[in-house]
DNA sequence: AATAGTTATGTAATCGATTTCAAAGGGGGT
DNA sequence: ACCCCCTTTGAAATCGATTACATAACTATT
């Protein structure tokens, strides 16, 4: 292991101060252009990179952005492409300077961000998988450190988000289903305290009134976004209603169990019935028939929550964001009429 | 925003010195009962927690670990469960006192690593989606920094790892296959070039010989552990041979891959032929037929990983570790004698 | 040539912890 | 009362950077 260099190392090789050693990484101006460069080639030929603690005790700033997961949390299907979002946000952090440090909590989450914050471990928070009210939310507005959070819930106030539009999602797929002449239209719904699920509702709402059919709450349902709900609840339908026309599921997930409810009970998807998911997991394209869905820009809102998160952390302008859907339509739909 | 306690404040309000509370902090024995009840006492109703970096910088020490992931790498498919992965070893280090810095390379991955290295970012990496001779664990090893590998790359040696039994894992599926009374079993394994690849190909090859069957360079093939270059290659397969009995493929994206041609010629998977994957992702139960796999224990990968790192990163005693795998039988196989 | 105003550089303080070293305090034995 | 030893404590150095302040060196102006 070669032996670690410091500040003071440099300073003595290049016959200056570490003041001006220091200047000179920090691309200070008054630094005579022949001394920049000399301190520049031996910080090069040495390979000299500053300590990071050092600095970071030194100027109260850790680079470092903190993801916090709760351990029990199925965020894998509430926020699908968890991995996606993960490398693309860690990407654009990085070449903004920042590193992501990821973690899981267990049992009380605001005891994680309090510790994170007092140990000074991050500069900042991005918020996944947040309920209406939601307490971290209210706890870091609360303590004025910077954060940015993934969806856009209810019960707390100006924050900064990055979001989908789940409204404008929801109102295309349905007006698909209206347009190739279904009239009734099943919506299975997440759970009812998610900001998602209000706007997707809306998107129903909005795409049915446009087509003057009358909107009936029991044609409604509320799912947990997996694929056990989305085939209970399937089932629980069949019995209530015999034939089914069209459903909307607010993921693909259940999506994929209301499918195998229609074929145990001898339905043909996208024969007899037309179904439209919504996220776009890898997984709907490989389902028999594939399902058509809305699909969502997981990357642009990684890179994006990335981008806001560290302007604010270096309190540049920042204004929330929301980003469009796109229907993808594969097997899963057919034309009535 | 409460105002940011010192350790100096916290010896004042005790009335000892920085020292003592340091003391009280690090769980030292010569502290006099009553005067650690009082500063514990201080430091509970203060919420008193010490600065990281200042910690750090002195004790050369960041209780951070890394995972470095190449930005283009597909290693959602040659490490399924990433994800899950994560979420086991990110917990796991942080019971054991470490926290977990994710991030993504572009370009000279090396130079990430010595980058992290000099900056004393981490005292420890895990290494992920290793191919023989990897660099990075030339490079790690080379600076005898502490760093543990997931899998088992030949090329380079005497490095601490966690793996699958992959060979058994071919094994046991191999023999299912003949049990269930096909003779002719294909194979589409994984790049040749990666440890897995030949673990397996030896289980395979145990499998037949220890019936007494012959082994046929013409049967084995190496694809990506893509979904494309499973659909390719059974393609190719049919064209040259008609009629196929049964295959076994080194990854479930290739399996499902090769379900597709095979529908797509017409021959039902579960009856006219039986498949048989690797890994068991989620995808695999909801493929219709649902896909008979190896299933591997990553949750245990993971945690193991993050002991082993820990245990490596405190110069305590460390072994590595292969764990068992686990053969689940779906419907994409079937018995013919 | 004297003076003012920049520009370039160095000295030393600082960030907030841990740890070395020295010394104070307390108890036991003679 | 004295000495020794062990426990407990504090003062000050230290980790490796950045930066406030002071000063040296240079330019320009008169």
């Amino acid at each position: 292991m070669t032996k670690k260099l410091r500040i003071k190392d440099i300073a003595k090789l290049a016959g200056v101060s570490t003041a001006t050693v220091s200047r000179v990484l920090n691309n200070y101006p008054n630094v005579k252009e022949e001394t920049r460069k000399r301190v520049l080639e031996i910080i090069e030929n040495f390979g000299y990179v500053p300590n990071h603690s050092a600095r970071s005790l030194r100027v109260y700033k850790t680079y470092f952005v903190g993801v916090i997961i709760p351990h029990e949390s199925e965020f894998t299907f509430t926020f699908p492409y968890f991995n996606i979002f993960m490398k693309n946000f860690a990407h654009r952090a990085q070449e903004r300077g920042y590193h992501v440090i990821f973690t899981t909590s267990e049992g009380n989450e605001i005891d994680m961000y309090k510790n994170f914050i007092k140990r000074r471990f991050v500069d900042g928070f991005v918020i996944l998988d947040v309920v209406d009210g939601d307490e971290r939310v209210k706890f870091l507005k609360n303590q004025a450190f910077p954060f940015v959070v993934i969806g856009r819930p209810s019960g707390v106030e100006d924050y900064i988000f990055v979001d989908t539009d789940n409204e404008q999602g929801a109102y295309r797929a349905v007006k698909y289903l209206l347009e190739l002449g279904h009239r009734r239209i099943l919506f299975v719904n997440g759970p009812a305290n998610y900001s998602v699920s209000r706007q997707r509702l809306k998107g129903y709402f909005r795409a049915l009134e446009e087509k003057g059919i009358p909107f009936e709450q029991y044609l409604v349902m509320n799912g947990d976004f997996s694929e056990e709900s989305g085939y209970k609840l399937t089932k629980k339908m069949l019995e209530k209603f015999g034939r089914i026309e069209a459903v909307f599921y607010a993921s693909d997930a259940m999506a994929i169990g209301g499918m195998k409810a229609f074929e145990e009970s001898g339905f043909k998807v996208g024969k007899d019935v037309s179904i439209v998911g919504f996220d776009d997991i890898p997984m709907s394209r490989n389902v028999r028939p594939s399902l058509s869905t809305v699909s969502q820009p997981i990357e642009k809102v990684a890179e994006n929550a990335a981008d806001l998160l560290v302007n604010l952390i270096e309190r540049k302008e920042v204004n929330s964001i929301i980003l469009p859907t796109e229907l993808v339509i594969r097997e899963s739909t057919i034309r009535v009429i």
